[in-house]
DNA sequence: AGCTTGACCGACC
DNA sequence: TGGTCGGCCAAGC
């Protein structure tokens, strides 16, 4: 047992971590996973949850647009649905999310507007 | 050491 | 609405 190596990544177990964090019938953005984290950015949020995405909620991590995981749509939909978030049809018929609604800021401002 | 590659993002047209 | 472009930064080679 000389060696410790870590499976993943220290970056990637804290993008994991934040994906969990997300509540249910809420989702981030990759580019918010990166800001609330402080480190690396969109895509490096996308690499991890490509490798090591199906340890979490991964549905709850999506690309700004609000468009489902594209591979993963009829999960994720069924996800969402489950959850109760918000979705917007567009003129397609294509159901994507609601951002405005969806939107979740990892409980940023909790405070503001309290007092 | 320097590339190259991404489950990206925002700006722009 | 859809396409391109530059920027972004960790990981792999």
């Amino acid at each position: 047992m000389g060696r410790m190596s870590e499976e993943l990544p220290a970056y990637a177990e804290r993008v994991l971590e934040a994906a969990e964090r997300i509540p249910p019938g809420r989702v981030m953005t990759y580019g918010d996973v990166a800001e609330w984290l402080g480190e690396g950015g969109p895509r490096q949020v996308g690499r991890v949850m490509a490798l090591y995405g199906g340890a979490v909620p991964w549905w709850r991590v999506v690309r700004a647009d609000g468009r489902p995981l594209p591979g993963s749509e009829p999960r994720a939909l069924e996800r969402y649905r489950a959850e109760s978030t918000p979705l917007r049809l567009t003129g397609d018929g294509e159901p994507r999310l609601d951002m405005r609604r969806a939107r979740w800021d990892g409980d940023a401002g909790r405070d503001e507007g309290h007092m």
